[in-house]
DNA sequence: CATGAATGAGACTTCATTCAT
DNA sequence: TATGAATGAAGTCTCATTCAT
């Protein structure tokens, strides 16, 4: 038996240094089962996915998941926390170039609604997988959750200060509104109604109306 | 998973023909049922939930569910179509009381806040489960779902006609925002991190943000 | 998922109340299930029987087998337990009614090899089991191994004390050296070399050897 | 088990051909392996040791044991007859320079034990390896054992005719007490409760048992 | 109607073995 | 020869569903 779960460290990477050589995808293989995992997780949802399916879709064996991931679990995590994480990092880098609060909300806003458009499979899994209940995604992904509910209700707060905003509203409550309403947007979307481009026009909108529903 | 019956028609309950006889709950054993499934479906999941934790919790026998529900997914989009149904109900008969369209905004406002402070559980399946993904589901529950937007929708259509509302903004993604809005502070909300009665202040501000957002 | 391992005390037996009323036979499911268990172990070894091959040589489905059991290991392990318990038990109300301690351990020599020449299948089992190496099984059976053991040792003890036996040999060398000899007859029966009978004529042969070899 | 390619003859050994070259041992890498199998079998028992444990202790890479052995049991069989083989061969050559059978049984009986004194680990596989039940397995450790038990039967027989040993006692069942009475011994000093040098003493007092008891 | 023991399909995961480099 | 990433067969175990009582 001996089920030796090396537990604890991420897994590490057969090879980090042979990279892109051979053949199908330039991606490593660990990125082309993550590819995989999110268009059938969005696809067919995470619990009615096989982890054969994600084989297949990745072109890959079944063993070969394991060789990058430690179970099927493990591929969502490592999938939300990589996006999840290059979100943030996009925001970090891109938000401090703009002046002004309004100025940065409405760049949020165009920017969760992009990444979303640009990738409507992700879109559903992130929102997805923070209502997921077993206690080992709650523990992983609300932390990175709550990050980017700050990262906006820093931008809020910061607007409060400059006298851009309101005072009589708590910014928390407002980044959990507006990442709601944007979230509220891109559901409807993603079940499947709206035409390509309505995200865009749906953005101006919503910006339009909280920005003037948070004016002073 | 095992033996999926494709069967056809929805069951006949047997309840409906001889209604309170026993004792613990005025509702007979399907209401039984269904109480007892938000509470579990809301605390482990709907997958992690095993039918005889449903059983179990309402005290009856795993196979008295089958008299009931034609599978565990049944007792999903019955408990799913129950409640929203009488959400709907609820705002057909008490919206058209209220006069102008910014005050049945801040009715809809109270009541889904409302409806998730009392029922905390429930709000947590209702938006999940527009997220779960087997087709089924979403067959069955987008449509009430999108019942529901739309009868925010032609609040705000209504209000724009009055001349309340702005008219630059589409009632559908105006209806979209607000309840994404407020499902976003209902998240994190149900996420842990909210006090007892913070729920009704975000949502005096969440209204006066968005009905000032509104405002032509 | 929610592996929710009932983790702790034994299994309990469905209904241990409607006992022997139905088909087949007289014993309880849970008794089908482990003498089947010793016939296929003892034939194909612990680690080549599958889960399925037990099941279906006690004549029930795979998934009854964890009604009874935790795991497969937990068959072999409640084996072990319940057949050398009632080895002991067998020791400890018989062996009394024995005046001397030559006499009570050519009674031991003969229920040894007794129990395996009628349950030469269950004899395999129990002296594989204990050079099997999860940790799991040596702390299970090396305890009830000593016990046996140290039962025969007494024996020993006090026949020395008695005169009986020579002093110069420790009884706790003296009790495995007696249960390796029989061990070793037995095992090469085991192998299939031994015809019907030969155990009998072994153990006289046997015990005159020891008993002389012993004698002050 | 995946994939047992159904393949007839023993592999050629690359390590005849080219003896020693490397570093670490005199021997070669198929004694590299071998002598790292035996570690992990002992430690592990034989089915939970996997390859990549046997080719991490041997510091070679997990393709490289197929180099040199058709399988994993082929290892074991290969660590079984390599010992067994050098422990009869010292039987060969070292037995016939004792006279008496007396003698030569003491011999026999230090050597069983120095043999595993000196490696406790191939002490606990040979005798589990006869007891594990893959049908192969049987086949091929059989003939060495009885082999084995052939030799001291042998030692017995011709003490019986030399009218060293009484002729009332079978010498096959002789030698198959003696070898179990090793064994016993062997394996509660494996199981861990006796200090070092208990087994010198053991063998002493189990020589005098068995030669009186034999004695005409 | 109710029960709950029994069923068995199917999922996840492991790991012996292969083979391109 | 040596490597070790990749493969995929097969096993253990779970749990939705059934059905005899």
């Amino acid at each position: 038996m001996a089920k030796k779960v090396a537990s604890g460290q991420r897994l590490a990477r057969p090879s980090d240094a042979r990279s892109l050589r051979k053949r199908r995808r330039p991606g490593d293989k660990r990125d082309r089962i993550l590819d995989a995992a999110v268009r059938v997780f969005a696809t067919n949802g995470f619990h009615a996915t096989r982890v054969s399916d994600v084989a297949k879709a990745a072109g890959v064996a079944d063993g070969t998941i394991y060789l990058y991931f430690r179970s099927k679990e493990d591929v969502l995590i490592s999938l939300f926390e990589d996006r999840v994480e290059s979100l943030l990092a996009y925001m970090k880098s891109e938000l401090p170039k703009l002046q002004t609060a309004p100025e940065r909300l409405r760049a949020v806003i165009s920017m969760q609604l992009g990444l979303l458009e640009g990738e409507r499979e992700m879109a559903e899994i992130i929102t997805v997988i923070i209502r997921q209940s077993t206690q080992l995604l709650k523990e992983l992904a609300a932390p990175k959750f709550i990050a980017y509910l700050d990262a906006i209700a820093r931008i809020v707060s910061a607007g409060q200060a400059a006298g851009d905003f309101r005072t009589d509203i708590s910014p928390h409550v407002a980044a959990r509104a507006i990442f709601g309403a944007l979230d509220g947007i891109t559901i409807t979307w993603a079940l499947g109604s709206a035409e390509r481009g309505a995200l865009a026009r749906a953005a101006t909108q919503l910006a339009d109306v909280l920005l003037r529903g948070l004016a002073p």
